[in-house]
DNA sequence: AATAATAAACAAG
DNA sequence: CTTGTTTATTATT
């Protein structure tokens, strides 16, 4: 159990995981999974407080253009915690809006001001402006805007016949804050609200890179329906009856990490040969599944030692393997 | 296990 | 169509 302090408040995690075993029918493979602890807390993101503008105060023009085009070299080439090598470099979408952002006089950028940083001092995105391609980056850069705290709009503003949006800003006071336990503001995927899962729709999301296991069975894809007849809709909605409703809202206020928990099993499956083939199934642990209440100053919350395996399970099952 | 990328629904203008 | 929010999935570390 930990007991995590935050600025006006505690809360303890109790058996926010939990141990278990998911056997499946396996013809050769028929260890029993045994997976470790899962759904620890959450680590914080470091916050790099060393790109900070050293505002440069009378510099030429041009030199500051050197400067910063070090500072984009640095970012792209230097690993920082977290970090990928993703095609345009070491850093994430995230850094790169705060170095766009940054890099404005006025330290406020509109979303398209941002774009056409990114396109401008970018290498990997200034082939990629216009095309449609770019949609997609766009998207990433909209859901980074829009998840990250750190990123807050001023009023929006209008220019002409359309309108230009708003100001984006950067608030570090909002960024996750370094280190275990202090005062947190989440990124929105840790506050989620108090959900269920809706299955008249297929889900959206990142496809799977790897369609076919090495059984041949086909892996579902994650967006199934190319059928534009089909109406994709977000496959959630909110439980009104949910008693847990109340309690949830101020749980979340405290942001809770744990509930945004991926959990990885690998369970022994079917395989026509021999091998002890194994698949990961990742799940999110949604929020619904954990149980809580509220002792003195403390809320408590509880995963059910069972829901992580259930819905491993169910997914697994969805997948083609059969359950022992 | 935790973080980040990616896809897409949906809303408002 | 653009800007913005949110959910949901897989990939990478
Ligand atoms: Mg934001």
């Amino acid at each position: 159990m930990e007991i995590v302090s935050s600025d006006d408040q505690e809360f303890q995690i109790q058996e926010a995981c939990s141990t278990s075993h998911l056997t499946f029918k396996a013809p050769s493979a028929r260890n029993p999974l045994i997976r470790q602890r899962s759904g620890t807390f959450a680590g914080f993101t470091e916050i790099e407080g060393n790109r900070t503008a050293g505002t440069p105060a009378k510099q030429e023009i041009k030199e500051e253009e050197l400067q910063e085009k070090e500072k984009i070299k640095k970012l792209l080439n230097e690993r920082r915690k977290f970090s990928r090598q993703n095609k345009w470099g070491n850093c994430s979408y995230k850094d790169l809006i705060v170095a766009a952002i940054e890099s404005s006089p006025s330290k406020k950028m509109t979303l398209n001001e941002i774009y056409e940083w990114i396109v401008k001092n970018i290498q990997y995105f200034k082939n990629d402006s216009d095309t449609n391609s770019s949609v997609a980056w766009k998207n990433s850069v909209r859901h980074n805007l829009s998840l990250h705290p750190i990123f807050q709009k001023e009023p929006p503003q209008t220019g002409g016949s359309r309108s230009i949006g708003s100001y984006w800003k950067i608030d570090r006071s909002k960024d996750r804050a370094k280190g275990r336990g202090r005062a947190k503001t989440l990124p929105m995927q840790d506050l989620q609200s108090a959900r269920v899962r809706r299955t008249d729709k297929p889900p959206t999301g990142r496809k799977s890179k790897s369609k076919v296991t090495k059984t041949g069975q086909q892996r579902r894809d994650s967006t199934p329906y190319n059928d534009s007849s089909i109406k994709k809709s977000s496959h959630t909605a909110m439980v009104d009856d949910n008693p847990m409703n109340e309690l949830n809202s101020e749980f979340f206020k405290m942001g809770h990490p744990s509930t945004v928990a991926t959990s990885s099993v690998r369970p022994p499956i079917a395989v026509p040969d021999d091998g002890d083939e194994q698949v990961t199934i990742q799940v999110r642990v949604p929020y619904e599944a954990f149980r809580l209440y509220r002792e003195g100053n403390y809320n408590i919350c509880i995963l059910p030692k069972n829901h992580r395996e259930l819905r491993q399970y169910s997914k697994a099952v969805s997948m083609g393997y059969s359950p022992v």
